[in-house]
DNA sequence: TAATTTATTGCAATCGATTGCATTATATTG
DNA sequence: CAATATAATGCAATCGATTGCAATAAATTA
């Protein structure tokens, strides 16, 4: 290990300075000559000095650090808030711990910890699937370090900000069309109603039954994770025994699409024969064949959003009361293919 | 902000004696009786203790952190390889610091500066597309901080672990199960010349052309960012002067599945007329219509070989010498209908 | 009981950067 | 030139956990 580190002390010997001088030179203080700036900054280069945040942190009880805590990564969804966060974060001199809690309620509280243990200013999160309690959500507050939720938010706890978009318009919207092009039996792929976006999903889609005076069918109604799995399962189990659904509305895009695959493989067409719409967008939704029809939501801008919130309580000034509350954007319908028989 | 911040000073003046037998305490220490460990436990417990590791990264000079700098984490390649690391990471105590540098090489650098200067106790990289200098990779090095590279790695920087996939090989069954199946005029999207891995695909590419007697046509080789559009807008290109290709070989998924939209956007049959291969899996690539064959690679295993041999070298103990070497892993080809007319 | 081990615990310095206050150098004014 | 204002720099404490060494308490032995 060539385990050189170079701190202020270094640059302060160097020139025969006090280390305060060294700091408030570095972070640009008013009160340090241009002349003194400038001989600090050229040793600081020629030294090879990197500021060790650890200890700035640990005396401005700031780690310029906010953690985000999702279900995975891998999906389009998650991926671009993340960018979005990401882009926030940076213009701020942020840096962003990215955490997957691979649904597990267990490994979101162990997250919380380790977050917590290493002094991020704040946390994002949207909840894992089978999340339920809420103890650790309450502990990072407790602590002091504020919250965000975003897309699937926790009710329980209030004043922080939850980023949401209309789930109720959107399913409302993706099932109408699927009525008014025609489809009778409409399907619901829905997510486990303990999140109350799946639960404003299901809604939506009853609400666009009722309104397009279809009637409800419980027995078309399937909850589960919305994994590729679960749509081909639920695809395979409702088409078995006629009479089976002519169209799916799917609480996620995953399973649109492996419940579109279900269809196709067994030689039914789409969309002459099933239509399928999916909510969230996937990068793949228009590349897929047929191009499937899906709900978009401003992913990146919910990212976007939910960092700008973050950072307005944890810079808030006089630790004033901020407007807590639940922002939810607005949904699009991008008609494609899969809905569109005619 | 109700800010509290317990600290082992507070469990010590609860209890009464000193800080560094909180210390020891918390730590397990054998020096400690157990009757006192246990009222340390409980006290840190009601008073909500929890460690920052800031001060404890300060003194042992260490941040139990290892970054990850990937090009985007909303490729299933690299999600998957993140999980790997994360799985690893969680298993030996460490945090994972994910980045992205969205293949902008000056955006990696900034990356490399902020993972400085949180002391993160090692990197894992995989390059960003554009990425030709290699000072920040020395740089990080001379500090003292191990790197590992994966996928997309460094020739230059040598004495680091670099672990990739036979890319030679898996380019080599794609290319010769194309030409199995009878097809003649194979065209390659191929990633830019300047990252190995792609050399290394064109390589094999050209080898099995040579290998099944079929003619190297550099007009059939296309060089691109490999993103859908590229992929889609080289399809175009190749497609609408005749003769064109009659199948793709194409460095990554994304743009084989691009492709191939665009081929059945313009009537052309995929399998029949048009054959495609892609390389790496995406988690849509079995669901398609038809399915993309692809090179599997072993994405999670390559990342958790990169965190195995980072925190090998991390906490090598003599600070001897490690057997530094380039690891490629295997590869195998996934046929589906995308490739196979027959 | 005194002497010696051994088991526990405490003291105090340390990591590196920050910051209020004191001090010195320089500039301005009467 | 003395007196005052202003600019620039230094001193020293601080954040919270760790750790070598010293000190004390408890246990063992002579």
């Amino acid at each position: 290990m060539s385990n050189k580190k170079v701190s202020i002390y270094d640059i302060a010997d160097y020139l025969g300075i006090a280390s305060s001088t060294v700091s408030r030179a570095l972070n640009d203080h008013a009160r340090i000559s241009e002349k003194t700036k400038e001989e600090v900054r050229r040793v600081a280069k020629v030294l090879g000095f990197e500021k060790n945040h650890l200890a700035t942190g640990l005396i401005t009880n700031q780690s310029l650090t906010i953690g985000v805590v999702v279900p995975a990564v891998n999906r389009n969804f998650f991926a671009s808030a993340i960018t979005g966060i990401e882009k926030i974060a940076s213009e701020n001199g942020y840096t962003v711990l990215i955490c997957q809690s691979h649904d597990l309620y267990d490994r979101e509280v162990e997250l919380f910890d380790t977050l917590i243990a290493n002094r991020v200013d704040g946390i994002i999160v949207s909840l894992a699937i089978n999340t339920e309690q809420f103890d650790h959500f309450r502990k990072a507050r407790d602590t002091g370090i504020p919250l965000v939720f975003f897309d699937r938010v926790c009710d329980e706890i209030e004043d922080t900000f939850k980023i949401v978009v209309k789930d109720f318009e959107g399913a409302y919207l993706g099932t109408s069309h699927l009525a008014e092009q025609g489809f009778k039996r409409i399907a619901h792929i829905a997510g486990y109603q303990s999140q109350k976006i799946f639960r404003d999903r299901l809604a939506g889609y009853k609400q666009a039954l009722l309104d397009a005076n279809l009637p409800y069918d419980e027995k078309l109604v399937k909850y589960c994770q919305l994994t590729t799995e679960d749509g081909t399962g639920i695809a395979e189990e409702l088409l078995q025994h006629p009479p089976g659904p002519d169209a799916f509305f799917c609480a996620n895009n995953l399973t649109a699409i492996s419940a579109m695959a279900y269809a196709l493989n067994h030689h039914i067409k789409v969309p002459q024969e099933m239509g399928i719409v999916g909510f969230s967008e996937e990068t793949v939704s228009s590349l897929l064949k047929p191009s499937v029809t899906s709900v978009r939501q401003p992913c990146e801008e919910m990212g976007t959003l939910a960092a700008q919130k973050l950072l307005e309580e944890i810079n808030q000034e006089p630790a004033g009361q901020l407007d807590f509350k639940e922002i939810a954007l607005s949904t699009e319908l991008i008609v494609r293919e899969s809905s569109t028989p005619h």
